[in-house]
DNA sequence: CTGAAAGCGCTAACAA
DNA sequence: TTGTTAGCGCTTTCAG
């Protein structure tokens, strides 16, 4: 009633188990006839290789982990997708994990799955660099929207994104921005910042900080209100989600959107365009970047050939025009308090 | 450099590899003094089991399988988080399978896995009945938002939602309404048609089903045009996304909503409020059905004790109202060349 | 309570 | 091309 067994194959078929193994896993060690045989014989029993007992072995499972700091976060559907499509297409299993915007539960998790699975994927991961480099020492790994030397990485091009925003802005005539920043440790929010502030200030823009608020609609509300006690007439968020709370607290607050105050986003998820105003907002192929970097980790995982570069790749990004941001018309004095970036 | 083993243990323990083995994953069959002393040996020397071995040996492997018919469509955000959250609490792996709306991908996927986890989660799966009988035959299995009698589930009480919903219409004057339709293999959407086609019968009002459509935005187009068409003042789409684009594509064609048309969405996905106008629609805790049917999945794939009963669980829903629904003003006259339905 | 030893199902030398 | 034979790392009788 158990399961059959290669023995179980290998007896019925009159052949050895070391056979019926190769009919298997090298087929062309094996001759058409006999491997023919054999399969037919397999098929007949229900014979299936054994994961577990091939994972012993060979220590490789064909399974890859896939770690998104938070799964809510509609901006990782595509990422997920993509790469969960380029895993099937190499019969790979896609194992994915949580982190919940904490490093602390990212670290976990990926230790407990380091003896399980061939490599990592890792979503704008919140980990430090010495915990990544750490994790790489253990498996192969490829890092998604975030960059460490040495490390293979895929990224969308956030630099030249973000020149694009304020280029975009500037030419609206708008002459500071506000910078939402997304969490402190989010590499992704530093670069957005740091690109936002070369940019503003090569087009002679000024531009402030305000932050770090957790990317979450939720957060909207405190982040629009600090933006507006700064005087914000251009608003930057770190991503879509925080975006469209910033726009409801504004419009909330009478403020129009984008008559007063533009806002941009990241990420172009696909709440952008059905909210009210729609969202401007930096988009990118998002599934390329899953897909890409899921190809990147099967190639140092499988071992077709050793790749001992470590491929950063950048995509491009696309600035999507929608209805949220526009030329500045009157001066918005809703200055208040003195507050700090 | 290789990772140590128990031998490596039991050497530097100086105790046999039983004892390693047995102060691993059976502490209470050793003496405290030997265990505490075997676990110290083995954190010094980094030693982790190693799970393949573990998993050959005992057939089980600490990870389940959730299957999702697609996973862009973000109601299944909670969904997933709820079933992830619970099995990180039990320290379980959960592996996520999209099933990208075919039912073909999907029972694919599950034969792959099927030796190499521990169980299966299939949400809102699009397999016939037969199929999942054949499943659960090989592994333990819990439906979520499906029922098929024999078999454990965790499903949100639609029927009632639906009574909810054409109470709501009936009492706002709608004296029609127009389903439209989610893909033929969901149990889902024949459950929510004939839920509210048993409702609208009682509360008088007649009832046409229009479709399938495959439940995207970009779907709510031809919908929305075939609702139209079918002279509909109250339109209830088969889930959020659909009705999103319905709402969209009646705004195009200058069909206001509510005023002319009321549109009612199911999920309550978190574009649901986002949208112009908001949309009303039959929410429910999601999480808690990921939650729940994790915990049956848990308890029947445990050796704790058997469950031999099926618990078919029924979560409550709930009707959000918003503003896509209204009063039945005048008569909308929108009528063009005859479509069937 | 602890140790010795036999596998779990499969793969990979090594022979033939 | 195929068979023989060791293990992979761990658990689990069975003794002691």
């Amino acid at each position: 009633m158990a399961d059959p067994t290669i023995y179980d194959v290998a007896e019925a078929a009159g052949v050895a188990t070391s056979t019926v193994s190769r009919a298997f896993s090298t087929p062309s060690r094996v001759s058409s006839r006999t491997r023919e045989h054999v399969l037919a014989v397999a098929a007949e029993l229900g014979y299936r290789p054994n994961p577990h007992a091939r994972a012993l072995l060979s220590g490789r499972n064909h399974t890859v982990a896939m770690v998104v700091s938070d799964i809510t976060n509609p901006h990782y559907f595509e990422l997920i997708r993509g790469a969960e499509m380029r895993a099937r297409a190499s019969e790979y299993t896609l194992v994915l994990v949580n982190a919940e915007e904490s490093p602390r539960i990212e670290y976990d998790q990926i230790q407990r799955l380091v003896s399980s699975v061939d490599g990592f994927l890792l979503a704008a991961s919140r980990l430090p660099d010495e915990n990544l480099e750490q994790i790489a020492a253990q498996r192969p790994l490829v890092l998604m929207n975030r960059e460490l030397a040495g490390l293979p990485s895929v990224v969308l091009d956030h630099v030249t994104g973000c020149r694009q925003i304020v280029d975009h802005l500037a030419s609206l005539g708008h002459r500071d921005l506000v910078y939402l920043a997304g969490p402190r440790n989010s590499w992704m929010a530093a670069t957005r910042w740091s690109a936002l502030q070369a940019a503003a200030e090569e087009l002679g823009l000024g531009a402030q900080s305000l932050g770090p608020f957790t990317p979450r609609v939720s957060q909207g509300g405190a982040a629009a209100d600090a933006a507006l006690n700064a005087g914000a007439t251009a608003i930057v968020a770190h991503n879509d989600l925080l975006a469209l709370g910033v726009v409801q607290r504004l419009t909330q607050r009478s403020v129009r959107v984008p008559e007063d105050v533009s806002v941009v986003g990241f990420d172009d998820i696909f709440a952008a365009d059905l909210a009210t105003p729609s969202l401007t907002t930096l988009g990118g192929a998002h599934a390329d970047v899953g897909r890409a970097a899921m190809e990147i980790l099967l190639d140092s995982v499988a071992p077709i050939r050793s790749k001992d570069a470590a491929p950063q790749v950048l995509l491009p990004t696309e600035l999507v025009l929608r209805s949220s941001t526009g030329p500045v018309a009157s001066q918005v004095s809703d200055g208040g308090t003195a507050r700090s970036g």
